[in-house]
DNA sequence: GATTGAAGTTTTGCATGCAAACTGTCTTTA
DNA sequence: TAAAGACAGTTTGCATGCAAAACTTCAATC
């Protein structure tokens, strides 16, 4: 019963902020496309009051640009954004595996190394969608046991600006492998409070996904559909 | 010509966000009051829409806490939100230094240090808030030099959040001299080109506001006319 | 043929209105 | 006397309306 009244309750903007973000974030609205307000409004059955609102909050997020006059448009990442996206997501998550290697609990750690054996389940089954959302499950839980709530946001943030493109990169037998074994390292430097060996798997980790991603762009497959203006 | 009409052109709810920003940073809006948007609307001269986008905006900033269907509060840090913002803050501000070390310019360089003279020009008058002032600039010059626009906005949004804490805490002389101090490493350490020392500088120096703004949270003097609920 | 301009349409930005939720006070009842 | 409830006033949340800006189309001129 309060369930019910409690999610009917969850204010319509804030739920149109949560649908829009996953259809940018999925790449169901492409990179460079205008967010037209009737349309959405229409789509998403509300109307144009709580979408700007949410339009405005996403483009705090940088997940869109406002152009003033002239409405919202996907954010289109340059090459030199997703560098300086990555710089500061590694100072971020190495940051995170710092704190979290030091202020571990002993519950937190089983949690994680549950998650980790759920992962390589998910790997020996090549369930590659299963796989990326432990994975994410993770990271998360690395960034929460750094007990820092206002980093774990920001990574959050930071990270949705490249989280469409992260999705897209295609695994590779050999990249996925190094993807687990890299999990293997952060799990043992976990366990063993090794702050600077957790920073440094996970500053890694990242750095190969940076590189894939860049790859996947210089190779102009993430924008595929996307007209040029 | 352009430029009146480029100013008069900024976006009313832009406006309404820099103006509120600058009231709750400079606590002319008291933390933990309550931000009435009828009241607002008719002090800041607009509607309540684009008021309403601009207290979502400082919502997604941090600067403001949104209760739903209740309005919303300028937020009231505990001590434990100032730790971990200090924290945070220590690790962009690292950063920050370490790129600018690296990828700073002679011209920036001029100008960094033209900026720290004017500054002791200040410290000798004791000249309080010019001081503050170059101080900020400064600070937002090594921030620039470090070429990571992300960092930027992201070390902007998070010092934000304690900034009105900064602004209150008293200089005594001995601080002052330490801080002025730290300053002269600083422009030592870019002049160098030395990342690892200017990050140590910088943090060093954070470190201490942040020992400073916790004395006065502990002394009880940051919120002498907010009631408690 | 290309470029400029003018009228019509669309879209954004802001103001206002209305219903739902909350706050506070006063009354009623145990 | 204290607690619960009802009622009035206030405030928030959302929808809608209107004016200004931008875009489109088409024709006219060079």
């Amino acid at each position: 019963m309060a369930e019910v009244i409690e999610i009917s309750r969850l204010a319509l903007h804030d739920q149109v902020i949560s649908r829009l973000r996953t259809m940018l974030v999925e790449g169901r609205i492409a990179p460079g496309a205008k967010l037209n307000e009737r349309e959405l409004s229409e789509q998403l059955r509300v109307s144009r009051t709580p979408l700007r609102e949410a339009i405005k909050l996403l483009a705090a997020e940088g997940l869109v640009d406002l152009l003033p006059n002239r409405g919202a448009v996907a954010v289109k990442l340059t090459e030199a954004d997703v560098l300086n996206t990555f710089e500061l997501l590694g100072m971020l998550e190495g940051m995170s595996g710092e704190l979290a290697a030091q202020r571990i609990t002993e519950p937190e750690l089983a949690e994680l190394r549950a998650l980790h054996y759920e992962m390589l389940a998910c790997f020996s089954r090549r369930d590659l969608s299963g796989y990326y959302r432990l994975n994410a499950r993770i990271h998360a839980g690395i960034n929460e046991a750094a007990k820092n709530p206002l980093l774990t946001s920001t990574y959050r943030s930071v990270n949705a600006r490249v989280q469409s493109l992260r999705f897209r990169t295609n695994q590779d037998e050999a990249k996925w492998k190094r993807a687990v074994a890299d999990h293997e390292l952060m799990l043992k430097a976990l366990e063993a409070h090794d702050a600077a060996a957790l920073r440094a798997v996970l500053i890694a980790h990242l750095l190969n996904k940076r590189d894939r991603v860049l790859a996947l762009m210089r190779a102009g497959e993430v924008y595929p559909q996307a007209a040029q203006p």
